[in-house]
DNA sequence: CTGTTAGCGCGTTCAT
DNA sequence: ATGAACGCGCTAACAG
């Protein structure tokens, strides 16, 4: 903003009239004769005239602007998010102002406490990283709020909020293996104590009960955490040993990226996907459609998830009450998972 | 902001003092007794005050914002751009307001416009999509702007720029084919007329070039676009098997996906990667790391570009003179290339 | 229909 | 060291 811009003064200096005027006519005011409407608005386009959105908003007491917080914007997960997000608000004429946390907690709130400086009219979440935190640090918040993925314990008056149904996300990826005749079917998981990986594993034994299949606590291997700096994918990989000695023919992986380690500690072993073993993610990462195996797994849609999301926030603005959103995910089958292959002899061999 | 946030008049009437003495102390002004400044500044905590960044940027000319427009949010390539930047901005104190183009010039103009309206301090455009049309419809433009991987032909007073070393990309692909032992290389384009396709190829031949290997028409494959609607990963797997014909041992791909459907054609073939061809690809996608073999890809970093488009912004904030800036690639190795085994007999069979 | 005035919340000069 | 007054650019209430 080196350059000063012309403002509705200068505009209204030039055509003669107060600066009133000059607003009247831009906003199309029907206080206005349709004829100086015409020349004023003619007159701006000549000057090169934009009006300017702070000081509108330093008046109107809206910014047109929602904040978004997000984990991380390279991760695609979150970037599909975001994308779903950016559209309907785009349609609805309302900006995006962006901020990641990195998961860490200090820089979250450091972000919402900006947004609320930055007086957005709206803020959307999409991080694990919170808690009851919230309830005490964030309590003075009358921004209309909507949480996404996250439990979202109480404040329901406060915080709104859409989700996935993970446990039903679970059944879907277990019932498909039952369908395919496993009858030894394994969990595989990150062990980070969310509520995601709770509801998916509680998904995994509904499926398994509703089927009256047996359950083995062998069949369920949850990683345990002594230090942060495991990824996902070496997770899978140091896991998956201990489920096929256990004896299972299929896994449901808590997420893609645990099914992938899975998968190359497979070829390291020699067990031959889906012939010898069946695997089942969660997300559908664009990852899961090219490797080989192609992937079976549970997707998410997660541009859907900010659409909503944003809508909800749409209608929060319009003082409309909503609901909590709880969003089904479904399964896309792929390569990964095929029925079961008695063989008495070569089982052994495992 | 249903309920009016409170301001510096309010805890100025709670001081009993004027609303500038208010503003003096919370901006540390040296005008100021030490002990009101402390007292103020603990009212102000006290009556959970947060100062207004819209009244301070209309009074500043300063909105302490950046614009940025790509193609696609969901993009992982661009994603990976965005955290880039973000990181650099939030370290500055900048707000982000991002906006996704689609490839539309349309919706690109229309997002550099709103962010005039809104009175951005800077903006960064990574897109495609444009050309010359810059120069007759963005003149009015004062906003600092930098170009994130276009060709900027004009305007360099204007618009500034970071880009990637195409060319020296290409050449270190082919170098690295050329050390495995190859002496029939060719190349797989996609055929988008870019810039950045045309830079490629000629890294392709340069590098041969100073080999002093052996050049073929037939050699370089370049997909001629009849319609729009075909993916990457198609075209690499539609162009492989005339390369093949034509004899090449290894192939420098014009990006991963073209990389990734060439691979998957010699699954269909039988032709075994890397014992029957090298497959070098571009961009380092996350997928390059997972599929199997692991692709040998020439890498750009994008954060690493988003973070020296940011700091040019920075710069260009301070008055500072700053010069367009071409990033160097550089080479990962991995399983899909290796050296040329020479075998009388099978070489026939292909 | 149009002009005058006030105020959104804040920073800053000009007085004192 | 502090208060009064003005302006950033715009919308809206109030006069005419």
């Amino acid at each position: 903003m080196s350059k000063r811009k012309i403002s509705i003064e200068d505009i209204a200096r030039q055509a003669g009239v107060s600066h009133s005027t000059v607003s009247r006519a831009l906003r199309d005011s029907p206080l206005i004769s349709a004829k100086v409407r015409e020349e004023i608005k003619k007159l701006a386009q000549e000057m090169n005239y934009v009006p300017n959105a702070i000081a509108q908003s330093l008046q109107n007491q809206r910014t047109y602007t929602v904040g978004v917080v997000v984990t991380s914007i390279a991760d695609p997960f979150f970037g599909e998010l975001v994308e779903g997000i950016e559209q309907v608000a785009k349609q609805a004429g309302l900006n995006l102002l962006l901020s990641a946390s990195h998961g860490d907690f200090e820089q979250e709130i450091a972000a919402i406490e900006n947004f609320h400086y930055r007086r957005v009219d709206g803020i959307l979440i999409a991080d694990s990283r919170i808690s009851k935190h919230y309830t005490q640090q964030l309590t003075p918040f009358t921004v209309p709020t909507v949480l996404i993925n996250i439990d979202t314990e109480d404040k329901d008056d406060i915080f709104h909020s859409v989700a996935i149904d993970d446990r039903l996300g679970g059944s879907l990826a277990v019932e498909h293996l039952i369908k395919l005749g496993h009858n030894a079917i394994g969990y595989l998981g990150v062990g980070d104590g969310s509520k995601a990986e709770q509801q998916r594993l509680e998904g995994y034994k509904m499926a398994l009960n509703q089927a009256g299949l047996p359950q083995n606590p062998d069949w369920v291997a949850i990683f345990h955490r002594d230090q942060e700096t495991i990824n996902d994918i070496d997770i899978g990989k140091k896991m998956l040993s201990q489920l096929v000695a256990a004896g299972v023919t299929g896994i449901f992986c808590y997420n893609d990226m645990v099914a992938v380690g899975a998968l190359l500690a497979c070829k390291e072993l020699g067990i031959s996907v889906p012939q010898d073993l069946s695997l089942v993610g969660f997300d559908n990462i664009a990852l899961a459609s090219y490797i080989t195996p192609p992937l079976t797994t549970v997707s998410q849609r997660m541009s859907e998830m900010g659409e909503v999301a944003m809508t909800m926030l749409l209608d929060l603005f319009q003082g409309k009450t909503v609901e909590n959103q709880i969003l089904s995910p479904f399964l896309v089958k792929r390569a990964s998972s095929a029925t079961v292959i008695v063989r008495k002899n070569s089982a052994i061999s495992v």
